[in-house]
DNA sequence: GACCTGCTGCGGCGTG
């Protein structure tokens, strides 16, 4: 370490120091000399952005250590205590290990808390609390409800707590139910807890400050990473949509007959086109493969082994995703850590946490869907120096004259192209803010009078909305919300006025279900034998007998049983490929406006290939044939189509109003469509909401089909349910002001 | 037109 390293290092405890010195690190990466100090002082609120693999865990753990070690070396009462909080249980696993070497010889004690984890150590931090606590938020919570009485000895000594990953949390139910933890954490202990937030550097840290402080953002220290951006090497491969060499009803009479249908025979051509491609440029390395659904993910490593099995080829093309068994997963991650050329075709399960080293190029399959995700999935490339190289595949249907309208504005291409544009610039979208919340605070009631066994309204008022995390919610909106949970039996209210749980609550908070503030669906279990290979949800179309393309290999559906939600596979010649289900993101106004201008300009990028940027010019002269820069109301049979370019909470109001009207309205794409209609029809649509507005977006949501989407919605009353849908999916005045633009061109 | 994440307490049984 040099001189000028440091006045921060210098500050480290000497055990800290020693550490470093073995590691032979000459000199702290930038955000640990900035985070050390305001870390140390343990006075402020802290945000760390930084990308992946730049120190910022040790940035936040070199200081928060040394002032722990200082803290309990000087006989501090209660046992000082550190707390780390993560998302992934494997994240809390690598972290241990990391802290273990850290702290070697200074005998602190570090406990891991999470479902893995087994009640012993547990129980020896309940007897001695102290030292470093590594947990989930689920975890967290099952502490509040199992151990609320026990919450003012267990957190006494509490310093600081770590978030790692904030950017993951926030915007989400996690985010939300952590900050409403960390807030009845300070109400308990009555005083205030500093946070360090650690993030990877996306979007406005403004509002990543805020969202740690809620309401006091301006008072989060920020520190951002000076590193150099990375070089970037990126191309948009277009295809046209051709049709398989065997249609799927001709294969299903083969497959009926006995006949075997090769996988290769029933797949589009241009998805060969691009295993083509794939297994060209990507043999002999290390790469990711990004599919946007899991069904994808499965048809590609599929296409991809079974042509290095012709070619005789080793195996090198692995499948990753969230449906696959822990053991499948950790081989895959750790034959990437140990350097093997191997490429894995993936979901969003290796945009982050644990390190799996750095790979030679990220392939995306499909227009991404979100600017961060991708710009979090570039940099898992070309760490030591090298540019990182993203190639984007990008399928537009075949051109007839029955091609219908959207699809010839090639729309798959100008979002890719939008958002790379976009990525290189270095925008992304700001995490989403101005949610109610309505389901996480329902979760947050429970779990409050489970930790103090009842609880008041007033309580409640001021432990989660006036001091806690859920102040978009008004008095009414809440005075409601427990209305609707006592009418649910959720809640009873006892003759002093105290609330408890009512015997449906109760059943609820009893179950270890209720810990995650978000919903998942049923799965079934899939064996192989007496190996677990992974899960499936339970609305898939199966049975027994028939045939499963999963984990990379293709199996015949042995046995199912409903019981113990079990599917027993044995390996087969054939394989069909599971559907998952799922809702789709919402694409923001940046984008739409960025393609537009993408449209007028008509100038092709030049990270178009030759494919690409012929899809690119008849998306072009379509848009312009279609005379789209001057009007945005288009007519094509009997639909009539608008095309404002806004963001998809724009569409959603403006399909709405539409809909209020009795007019067949919907959101399609980047349009709305309007079925049986023609433009003087949707014109006077529009010119009436214009002219007669509804009062609030919450009251346009009564339009709104399908409200539910989180855990406890479904104990909302159809008022507060109007309220969260409008929060999150709808922009009123953004789409009063649409339309008025919309009928000011002709 | 999508992906991902998480989980307690207790009874029963085997082992030292």
């Amino acid at each position: 370490m040099s001189e000028a390293a440091s006045s921060s290092f210098t500050r480290l405890d000497p055990r800290i120091q020693r550490w470093i010195w073995r590691q032979q690190w000459d000199q702290l990466r930038d955000v640990q000399e900035q985070a050390i100090p305001v870390v140390l002082a343990g006075e402020r609120d802290v945000l760390i952005g930084a990308a992946t693999a730049s120190g910022k865990t040790e940035a936040a753990f070199f200081p928060a250590l040394t002032g722990l070690l200082q803290a309990r070396d000087s006989g501090h009462a209660p046992a000082p205590l550190l707390l780390y909080v993560a998302p992934l249980k494997a994240l809390i696993n690598d972290q241990v290990g990391r802290l273990e070497l850290l702290t070697e010889g200074t005998e602190l004690a570090l406990t891991p808390w999470h479902g893995d984890v087994s009640t012993s150590r547990k129980t020896r931090f309940g007897k001695k609390p102290g030292g470093v606590l590594l947990i989930t938020p689920e975890s967290l919570e099952a502490m509040f409800v199992r151990r609320g009485t026990e919450i003012a000895r267990l957190f006494g000594g509490l310093r600081q707590i770590i978030i790692d990953e904030w950017h993951a949390f926030i915007g989400t139910e996690r985010g939300i139910q952590l900050q409403s933890q960390m807030n009845r954490l300070e109400v308990v202990l009555q005083r205030r807890i500093p946070r360090v937030g650690l993030s990877a550097t996306l979007g406005d840290m403004s509002l990543a400050a805020n969202e740690l402080r809620p309401g006091e953002g301006d008072t989060v220290i920020p520190i951002v990473s000076t590193h150099g951006e990375q070089a970037l090497h990126v191309q948009l491969r277009g295809y046209e949509r051709l049709p398989p060499k065997t249609a799927p009803k001709e294969a299903e009479t083969l497959s009926r007959q006995g006949k075997d249908v090769p996988i290769e025979d029933v797949t589009h051509g241009d998805e060969l086109d691009i295993r083509d491609h794939l297994f060209k440029h990507l043999r002999g390395k290390s790469n990711l493969i990004f599919a946007n659904r899991k069904r994808d993910v499965e048809l590609y490593a599929e296409l991809l082994r079974r042509k290095s099995q012709d070619q005789r080829l080793p195996e090198e093309f692995f499948v990753h995703h969230g449906s696959l068994s822990r053991d499948l997963r950790h081989h895959v991650e750790q034959s990437l850590k140990a350097g093997k050329p191997l490429s894995v075709v993936c979901t969003s399960t290796l945009e982050m946490g644990v390190d799996i080293g750095s790979v030679a190029s990220i392939a995306q399959i499909g227009p991404p869907h979100q600017v961060a995700s991708l710009r979090q999935r570039l940099g898992r490339s070309g760490r030591r120096g090298d540019p990182a190289v993203l190639r984007l595949y990008v399928t537009e249907s075949s051109l007839s004259p029955h091609t219908p309208f959207l699809d010839r504005l090639r729309p798959g291409v100008f979002q890719a192209a939008a958002m790379v544009e976009l990525l290189v610039e270095g925008w992304c979208e700001p995490p989403p803010s101005g949610y109610l919340h309505l389901s996480t605070l329902i979760q947050q009631v429970m779990s409050l009078i489970a930790q103090y066994g009842g609880a008041s309204a007033n309580d409640l008022w001021r432990a989660l909305i006036k001091s806690g995390p859920f102040r978009q919610v008004s008095q009414a909106q809440f005075t409601a919300l427990l209305r609707a949970m006592g009418a649910a039996e959720l809640l009873v209210q006892s003759n002093d006025g105290l609330l408890l749980h009512g015997w449906v609550g109760e059943r609820l908070v009893n179950h270890y279900d209720f810990y995650a503030a978000f919903s998942a669906p049923e799965e079934y279990t899939l064996y192989h034998g007496a190996k677990v290979i992974g899960k499936l949800p339970i609305d898939s179309p199966i049975e027994t007998g028939g045939l499963l393309v999963f984990a990379g290999r293709r199996w015949l559906i042995q046995d199912i049983d409903a019981d113990r939600k079990a599917i027993s596979l044995m390996p087969s010649a054939g394989g069909i490929l599971p559907l998952f289900g799922g809702n789709a993101g919402l694409i923001r106004r940046e984008i739409r406006e960025r393609m537009r201008r993408l449209y007028i300009e008509g100038e092709v990028p030049r990270f178009l290939n030759r494919g690409a940027a012929r899809l690119f010019a008849q998306g072009g002269t379509f848009f312009r044939e279609a005379q789209l820069e001057t009007t945005s109301i288009v007519q094509e049979a009997d639909q009539t189509l608008l095309l404002p370019w806004q963001s998809d909470q724009v569409l959603n109001t403006l399909a709405l109003l539409l809909r209020r009207l009795g007019l067949a309205a919907e959101r399609e794409g980047v349009a709305v469509t309007v079925q049986k209609s023609d433009i003087d029809m949707v014109r006077q649509g529009l010119e009436h909401a214009v002219a007669h507005p509804p009062t609030s977006a919450v009251e346009l949501a009564a339009v709104a089909e399908n409200k539910i989407n989180e855990k406890y919605d479904q104990y909302l009353p159809e008022e507060l349910l109007c309220s969260e849908f409008a929060s999150r999916f709808l922009d009123l005045e953004g789409a009063l002001e649409t339309a008025g633009a919309l009928l000011a061109c002709r």
